[in-house]
DNA sequence: GAGATAACGTAACGTCGTTAACTTCGGCCG
DNA sequence: CGGCCGAAGTTAACGACGTTACGTTATCTC
């Protein structure tokens, strides 16, 4: 259906000592990693590809994994650290909260594009393949999302959104879908024929994404 | 990785007579279609499931499709007409473009939640997925994209933006991402903690969407 | 009625995720 | 020091998948 992961067989891994199995379980996360990095698709990143990359056989995943989506989900889910560290400091010396709210959307464009597989895995991938840990905590109570709320609530305070547009947490949802919309076109269609000025295009969205409730001034 | 579709195999079906092999054809794509409405996922709905749903081999599939992602999408293109039709029934007896474009909107959405794994397959699936003949077509070529476009141009015309906002196409894909958002994302995430007045939710966000650009009253 | 050919079927290849059952090594207790 | 137990893997295999090479059967044409 798509092209498979390489098979470069490796040296066979040595066996770990008694306590320390955890250690080969951060090679299999480094390998997948890479792997998943390498072919742009968890689908051709195989349990049976990961085992040779880390020199061991491929039923010994499962000691540390419960299965495939779960070593996946796992890989991706350190994404998310990257993307709230990635946001924070995106916004970090940015005193008006309007402002603020740009520059979180901006960066958050910026990260799926520059991490298009783990965010297609993560806000793209039907709820089915989610691991159950992840449907509730990766999605709402992830900080990333928890910043652009308490954003959101500032610009409340500070009377910078129109009359009716009260509520953080919706609009906080309202804004997250619209940046998303963005991104994840631009990862599923890449060849799509954007405007050629995509900077300034992504730019221009995240105005317009803005605007639409926030006081004209 | 994830549950497989029913194989309830059936009666083998008649040998199709000499001229008439395109039957089968269409034989396949209505079983292939039924099929995605049962399991909900085009990776559930084998090849042999289909065979086994029509009463035919699983070789004879390829007779008529290149391969599983050819069978797929052109069973999901079938629903692009839908859409298109959609669109423009919503948007029929509209004389008010700016109104247009919300019901156009409103519309999309409906239908991207009415269609989650059509949807999901046209939209948010990677674009090596994508048949070459659908990249272009499907996506910019296709009636439901020019409707929107021809809309904002009215919008445009009627002086109905606000100023700087003069490019149609650029304007279209922009209501189309911030659109697809929200789309993607119910479809994506069902089970995420929506607000309780999901339709509600939805028209709010539709007026957001078009507020970012539409010119103050 | 014979040959061409469209419309399938048979058998198989290589891949995948996953599981059951076995083996080997290392640390601890007596 | 020796035995043992559990941790850390391996071996072998199952069933399903997409896909292909090749054989077969029925229908149309002449």
């Amino acid at each position: 259906m798509s092209t498979t992961a390489p098979r470069t067989t490796v040296a066979r891994r040595p066996r770990a000592r008694k306590g320390e199995g955890a250690a080969l379980r951060d090679e299999i996360l480094a390998a997948t990693e890479r792997l998943l990095l390498e072919t742009g698709s968890a689908e051709a990143v195989s349990i049976r590809a990961v085992a040779d990359r880390v020199g061991v056989t491929p039923p010994s995943i499962y000691r540390h994994f419960d299965d495939k989506n779960d070593l996946i989900f796992e890989v991706c889910a350190g994404h998310f650290a990257a993307l709230d560290e990635f946001l924070a400091s995106a916004s970090e010396g940015v005193d008006d909260p309007v402002h603020r709210l740009r520059a979180m959307g901006l960066a958050y464009m910026r990260f799926g594009m520059a991490n298009p597989e783990p965010y297609r895995i993560l806000f793209m991938t039907r709820a089915d393949d989610t691991p159950e840990e992840y449907q509730a905590v990766v999605l709402r109570d992830n900080a990333a999302f928890e910043q652009v709320r308490r954003c959101a609530q500032e610009c409340i305070d500070a009377g910078r959104f129109r009359p009716g547009f009260t509520d953080a947490y919706r609009l906080a949802i309202g804004f997250w879908a619209r940046v998303h919309g963005l991104t994840s076109l631009l990862v599923a269609k890449p060849q799509f024929p954007w405007p050629a000025d995509r900077d300034a295009f992504v730019a221009e969205y995240a105005s317009i994404c803005l605007a639409g409730v926030v006081r004209d001034e």
